[in-house]
DNA sequence: GAGGCTAGTGTCAGTCGCTGACAAGTGACA
DNA sequence: TGTCACTTGTCAGCGACTGACACTAGCCTC
């Protein structure tokens, strides 16, 4: 569980797993393919069950047999994503504080993501799928539920790390809301903008995390409040090209106290 | 528009709809409050637009031509309760900073907010229904898609109002979208408690808000954060009884330097 | 006040997402 | 080989929603 990255010799959990089950899966790939191409084409809305379960040549039964609806076809990939983001928040090291592990897990999951992703479908039809998702209403409705969801998980992953009841203690669930916030606002603009690859939207996350400080700050008209406050960028990454993959505990950030100087006297 | 409360010797905007306009905003009221009945005592998935029609003894095509579907039949009041807040953070003096004036408008607005939702439907259902939107997944992702669109709307606000471009700052997105997720979390936590009265979530939105910075303070285990880092709490309301609406501009806290004493250095 | 215009409504038919029930085909396994 | 179980297809039906057509009742003009 804990191994990813080198697991392809699995000694034992691959007994094969018969006809059956692979003309089974078979038509479930065939059938996500066809959604997601149709959905990234013609459009969400404008994609019947129908259409997809013809173009697959199967019933439309059978599709709500493999789905339990045509929304859950269309987020398959995003759940494999933000599942790879959960393993990598639960992969760093206890010493990193909630904001620091929480930053790092989602930059961790963008340099690695493609992976995870390619074997399931090609990583630009996810990007694709992506833009389709904040771009139709229905869509992006259940997205966000969807985030409330794995906002709750993660905030429980948190208190339990750091030892507190999540429902006596507001601080994880309100530190979780503003990094999906954060998320969120990215996401979308990473959505809108023109270079639409995982370069950008990596730069651009640590982009958004540094500016939380500076956005809860005092004032905008003035810049007193940039560098100022502390905040959110309890650990500024200088180094978009490193591979922190690798080895979660050895990248030049790991001390709470290292990577930046500019935060006098409220650094926390 | 200004002067709610004594509306009633309205001088000139008011020439009488006529008869037809009447009896078509009747059949609305019947079938809003039908909708919010049934869907508080039966659930909404349990509601059926045919339902709601025979309550109000019209066809179902009626209804749809009243509300584009059963989902914002749902919201009507939510809709007006939103618009309420943003109307709040309109009338915020210029010279607080934006989470100054995000503050304030929500606190305001919860002291106000009875008159407003009294005359469209009883406050208590309201709050019943608040609590469906937060239990009902297909309803809690509409609000969430909603709440992102008023964000939207208050970020440009934000932006305006401090000069600054929205497309090229982070910033007012960040913030706003910060300050969302808090007040999410709050209506969450609100919906799910004991206490389901408007004096509870004004004091729980009050709670949350000064608990942003201490959530993203650096380390939970030992409470070396909390209270160290301002980021969130630029002007603590020690008075939850006093009613701001009356003058904006006279509250005892209009002095982003004054209020709190214990943020030595970083305030801002 | 009669007559024409139009907005609100009812009725009907149809689409789309989704589900339960039943029957048929085909791997799995003794 | 025969039985069992799982996958699929077919069919009927519900609920949200829409377009088309006809009817009624306010409204406005002459």
């Amino acid at each position: 569980m804990e191994t990813a990255g080198t697991a392809e010799a699995a000694p034992q959990p691959a007994p094969r797993p018969g006809l059956r089950e692979r003309k089974k899966r078979r038509t479930r790939d065939a059938l996500l393919r066809a959604s997601l191409e149709l959905f990234t084409t013609k459009g969400y809305e404008q994609t019947t069950v129908d259409d997809i379960a013809e173009a697959v040549d199967v019933s439309q039964r059978t599709f709500f047999r493999h789905f339990p609806g045509k929304e859950e076809a269309a987020f398959a990939v995003q759940d494999t994503v933000e599942a790879h983001f959960v393993q990598a928040l639960r992969a760093r090291p206890r010493h990193e504080t909630p904001l620091e592990a929480l930053r790092r897990a989602v930059l961790d999951s963008w340099d690695t993501i493609s992976d995870a992703v390619e074997s399931v479908v090609p990583v630009e039809l996810y990007l694709r799928m992506f833009w389709v998702i904040e771009s139709t209403p229905a869509l992006l409705a259940a997205y966000l539920r969807r985030s409330v969801e794995t906002e709750e998980e993660i905030a429980r992953l948190l208190a339990a790390r750091e030892g507190l009841d999540v429902d006596a203690d507001p601080r994880p669930r309100l530190a979780v809301a503003v990094f999906g916030g954060v998320m969120r606002v990215t996401g979308r603009q990473w959505s809108t903008g023109e270079d639409f690859s995982l370069a950008a939207i990596r730069a651009l996350t640590a982009a958004h995390l540094d500016q939380i400080g500076p956005a809860l700050a005092g004032n905008w008209r003035t810049d007193d409040g940039v560098d100022a406050n502390p905040c959110a960028d309890p650990c500024a990454d200088p180094d978009p090209d490193a591979d922190p993959g690798a080895d979660p505990d050895a990248d030049p950030c790991a001390d709470p106290d290292a990577g930046e100087g500019a935060t006098p006297g409220a650094d926390v």
